[in-house]
DNA sequence: ACTCTTCTGAGGGTCACTATCACTTGATAG
DNA sequence: CTATCAAGTGATAGTGACCCTCAGAAGAGT
């Protein structure tokens, strides 16, 4: 017979909670770890010890020990706003709306801006995480991209559409860099903002 | 006393000449092992016992083992073409030429055809080798935005020239890897044109 | 030929990441 | 409550890119 489970709830069981709470120790345990000595100078044999679980624990919830610090949570959240946007929106509104409104959300927790900063920073100093940041911005890219096509009824392999993606996130990534070299200094919502206008009206001059 | 050497011409000496001789070697012997096997199955030491030389050679010509395949000699030629556009030009049609003149120019060499669509082959279809591509297009987005800060006399961290770059580089990225996915297909200057025209007029809409 | 500098090879080491497998533990059926 | 199953974990032993150091070879200038 064909296993046909009771469909549980997403994050009801035991089993689910447990995940959550190993990863947020990982991620915690790692984080202290950076601050005290540095991204290249911690191992993750140190992080698992101080998180407590195997080192092959750590690799099974972050490919990568760059993904500890940047595992796009983000992603589910745009797609969702984006597609919840009005069919005949242009697309550049579609997206500076969705973008206010992940931003929105992802500050909406207490711990949210500490967090954010501390990610910043590393983001800022550390070069292997810069290149990660880049290869999960493609990501993000490639799947915006198939939304829009979907939405705008072309093929995701349409290189209009490529391009227009990839403009804007490359924008918007130099826009991420550079609120994460001036954390302190700057509002988040102010250089989207700004970096939208150029996207519209810049390209040209 | 000072050392003052008598200013060797660049690329006479034998020394020079042997080091371009091992470059290409290195690179000769790693295209066919990774055309043979895939690059991934390829180990480095095999790089370097099929060209010749030592495992720390191989890296001391190459970074990294992806840098083999990409190894951006571009960025000095587009950086020239782009100092030597006339100074009241836009940014955009600046762009424009710099690049039409450095991709002829890449395509002067006779075996270059073959050298590129070996290239694109592996952009397209090895994962880290995209990695590295787009850290390394990020270092030209910087290298291109101080220019272009220079040009138009603003500050090189100005956010708006950094977001411009951004999105011209993404969006070029992007028309590359479409290249690279469609090398037999299309013409490399009519995808470019496609793209810039994008750029132009394409992300208001 | 003589020195100085640059380039190379050898050897040994680090560490992120993978694969395998036995073991535990939460979920589910009866 | 128990038997069964699937999922998650840890121990162990790799693999391979990349780094460091140091001794020797080989152009370049006197």
């Amino acid at each position: 017979m064909i296993r046909m489970p009771t469909a549980p709830q997403p994050g009801t069981g035991l089993r689910e909670r447990k995940k959550i709470r190993t990863r947020q120790a990982i991620r915690r345990a790692a984080y202290r770890l950076f601050e005290e000595r540095g991204f290249e100078a911690t191992r993750v044999d140190e992080i698992a010890a101080a998180a407590d679980v195997s080192p092959s624990t750590v690799f099974r919830y972050f490919p990568t020990k760059e993904d500890i610090v940047l595992s796009d949570e983000e992603d589910p959240i745009v797609e969702a706003a984006l597609r919840a946007r009005p069919a005949g929106e242009p697309p550049l509104a579609s997206l500076r709306e969705a973008l206010r409104q992940t931003i929105e959300q992802l500050y909406a927790s207490p711990e949210a801006p500490e967090e954010i900063a501390r990610r910043m920073r590393l983001i800022a100093t550390v070069p292997s995480i810069r290149a990660r940041l880049h290869e999960s911005v493609a990501d993000t890219s490639g799947m915006l991209t198939r939304v829009l096509a979907e939405r705008t009824g072309r093929r995701p392999e349409d290189l209009e559409i490529r391009v227009f993606m990839g403009a804007v996130l490359g924008g918007l990534t130099e826009a991420m860099l550079h609120v994460a070299e001036h954390h302190a200094e700057v509002d988040v919502v102010d250089v989207l903002d700004r970096a939208l206008t150029v996207l519209q009206n810049g390209l040209a001059d």
